[in-house]
DNA sequence: GACATATGTCACCAGTCGGTAATATAACGC
DNA sequence: GCGTTATATTACCGACTGGTGACATATGTC
């Protein structure tokens, strides 16, 4: 990015390069995100970072070492993925204390305000479905143990005899895809995916399935 | 592609183009189909396709009228989606006198082998998350006509008076979503995506949910 | 045989890609 | 002022992309 020295008073033709390291980082890297917004992560390349960032591409490699590094930069300061804070509805103390399947029904329900803000984390993970790398495989380690982490602190010691796991991870599964699906089509399977009240109705069902496993105490 | 008229006693340079419309077509049709099960829907373009089909790139063009044209004509004579009776378990009969529980279990089954057997089904579910266009957009109607067919058939008129099409499609979406990840990973969540042990842990899974929602009859 | 058509090859185009070397300019120390 | 370093731009490279026109060869008809 440049900037003109002077007014416009002069009809200057030359732009004075800004030079702060700093803020070019920032602006690369603050490029990748928008780009991901905008275009999803087709298209994501040097070129196309670069010129949305207004900076040229070669600083890319000297500032991040190429693309991979830029995009490991970007996912670092990006809080991509839920913590398990906001997994648990945001309180831990009271998560922990709730019977097993209220804690469950919290969980899905975080989980799907958790997907719906997060554009960005939609089209990496259509991304790692796709196209699987050295960064994609990073983002994916991350995930992973974030999820086992969630997953270890409150639901591992049950004695319900049920395979836990798999129903937790099913539940994810399900909601990842119908999340991701929720950018490109507005039904699927007859379930409307592009209202508040669709998402209502799936939330219920998890709810419902979730009630019928684990009956309340 | 090219092939040799006379043996090889004669050290012939020249190779004799085959010259048949209908060969030269079928053959790129398949070459559409190697290469999206190869490398997926990446690469997925005039000069690779024309490369994998040993063929000249402008005879995609004059025979299929470009690269959709001759995609279109590739989804067209796939079964890229499992058919209604498939996903019954083969007998249509049979299975509509199956209790719901059993019904639900049979489908999910089903629709699992149906999925583990169809690489490039699975390859075209991962485009259309991310790809939208005329084509994928021809395959999403045919799979949402195809799947609501379904559904209609054999659910429809269910008084158990729970929400049978959102678990319905929950369990496809989250089936689904397992079967392209598997693709790109061995580990879901702590679940196994990569072994037969893997996936019938989750087809107990689904039917340990199936059947706590509907109790048996 | 001659000719027209169907089929296939080749060579090229402009555009984009990832990547790099050479250069210009700003900022800082002296 | 001078020189050095940090920062950014320009110009280029080879490879690949989608797409097209000119050409070559085989096939079929008369």
């Amino acid at each position: 990015m440049t900037q003109s020295t002077w007014g416009n008073d002069m009809a200057p033709k030359k732009t004075v390069p800004l030079r702060d390291k700093q803020i070019t980082r920032r602006r690369l890297i603050s490029a990748v995100g928008s780009l991901l917004a905008k275009k999803g992560f087709k298209g994501l390349g040097v070129n196309a970072v670069a010129r949305e960032a207004g900076v040229d591409k070669v600083l890319i490699y000297r500032y991040f070492d190429g693309l991979p590094g830029l995009i490991a930069a970007f996912a670092q300061q990006e809080d991509f993925w839920p913590s398990t804070l906001e997994m648990a509805g945001g309180d831990l103390a009271q998560f922990s204390e709730l019977p097993l399947d209220e804690k469950l029904a919290l969980f899905a329900a975080s989980f799907i305000q958790a997907l719906k803000k997060r554009p960005l984390t939609r089209a990496i993970m259509a991304w790692e479905m796709i196209e699987p790398n050295e960064l994609t495989e990073e983002l994916e380690r991350v995930r992973e143990e974030s999820i086992m982490a969630f997953f270890q602190m409150f639901f591992a010691k049950d004695r319900t005899g049920i395979d836990l796991q798999a129903l937790v991870m099913l539940v994810g599964a399900a909601l990842s895809y119908l999340a991701i699906r929720a950018d490109n089509i507005d039904v699927y399977g007859g379930l409307d995916l592009a209202t508040d009240q669709g998402w209502d109705r799936i939330a219920s069902a998890v709810n419902m399935v979730i009630h019928h496993v684990i009956p309340p105490a």
